[in-house]
DNA sequence: CACTTAAACGGAGGCGCCTCCGTTTATTAG
DNA sequence: CTAATAAACGGAGGCGCCTCCGTTTAAGTG
């Protein structure tokens, strides 16, 4: 029990599985991830194969316990909020994707409180999973703040770190109901208070900051 | 999941229990620590019922979850090896006392060697469980080792707290096979180096400390 | 195409978990 | 001793877990 799962198979390794399986496996990564979402962590896994409309053989094929497609749906929602970095930064000034970004981050943990226990397991059990996706994050955060700074969008005397730790507030916080909006509003506290000792440049939208919402 | 297990009601607290009802609560827990010593934490619930010659209703009334039988029984041994201090000190001299002492909790600790992984997410779980075995088992530690110092059997610039750390290294040895034998010959060196600047008197078994398995 | 076969599928079945509730029993009052 | 009753019993039943294996199918091969 508590093994270490092995970490995900990094594309074209192994075996490119065939096609039908490949299906299979992705529709399942899907509905777990929405059924965990919804209804928790220990949500009945043969309702999920029912839901994905395959047999729960082919679940248990697939993810031989519960804990690998758990550490599976979880490495994909990591990596899809990191990726949004990258979008976000490609398609809005610096200073609203690292805005933006947070936001999404403040979401995305919203939706893990209630799985916070049984994560916590999951992350002990399984400490590579934990100081990747930690790494992954840093990273994004990082790559938004870089940008930021080097446009003059945000103050130059701050780096990842500094915000990260801003935001690991976020972690601690207790879990009571107005959670959410008191820590989105701490984002745009954070993001005021960011901007505030920028360069010249970049200030044209003066009344985005104050918005309060 | 994982809530904390409401600690053991405190004999002659809130209900006396009826006479069957008692008897089948201690047949229970009897049975049900041969069984997680003999096949780990994971033995199947309605199998201790079965054995225990009860229905698994009953388990379930006393029980309500697998923790809370789990955590009953952990506690029943931890009193049990603690009791067994008084005793020894009662029986024999203080240093075979401590040394005897020294040797069952070696035992205990080896029959928990295998239920290692899944009574960590126990104890972590359940913060007053931990300090409750910790403090008791300290405490008769100490007993020992002030009656042997004040008997003048063991050295007297030593005192409970040194010893239990000699014994910690004990727990965060690796798990081998050779693991129990190697315990307790650090438990003889232990004591040899306890006996070795102790008073003139209670030195009439020169032969014990060296004597080897 | 037709054929082959390794791969994938899926569900029946066995087991354990836990709840619910009709039945039995220890205990107390008379 | 008998009756009354609260307490305890215990197992059937519903559900989920997971394995095993007969059936189906995608993807090469000639």
């Amino acid at each position: 029990m508590a093994e270490t799962v092995i970490a995900e198979q990094n594309a074209a390794k192994a075996k490119p599985l065939r096609a039908d399986a490949r299906r299979n496996r992705d529709r399942l990564v899907e509905i777990a991830a929405a059924a965990f979402a919804e209804r928790g962590i220990d949500t009945s896994l043969e309702d999920i194969a029912r839901r994905a409309g395959v047999g729960i053989g082919t679940l248990y094929r697939h993810f031989p316990t519960r804990e690998h497609l758990v550490e599976v749906v979880y490495r994909r929602e990591v990596e899809g909020l990191c990726a949004a970095a990258g979008e976000l930064a490609a398609s809005v000034p610096s200073d609203v994707a690292l805005e933006e970004w947070m936001r999404r981050f403040v979401d995305y943990i919203a939706t893990k409180r209630g799985l916070a226990a049984s994560l916590r397991i999951l992350l002990s059990a399984n400490s590579t999973l934990f100081s990747d996706t930690w790494q992954r994050v840093s990273q994004a955060l990082r790559q938004l703040v870089e940008a930021a700074v080097a446009d003059g969008t945000i103050r130059s005397d701050v780096d990842a770190t500094d915000v990260l730790h801003a935001l690991s507030g976020i972690y601690s916080a207790p879990d009571t109901p107005e959670w959410r909006d008191r820590s989105r509003r701490l984002v745009t506290v954070l993001m005021d208070g960011l901007r505030f000792g920028a360069g010249s440049s970049a200030r044209s939208d003066g009344d985005r900051s104050p918005t309060r919402r």
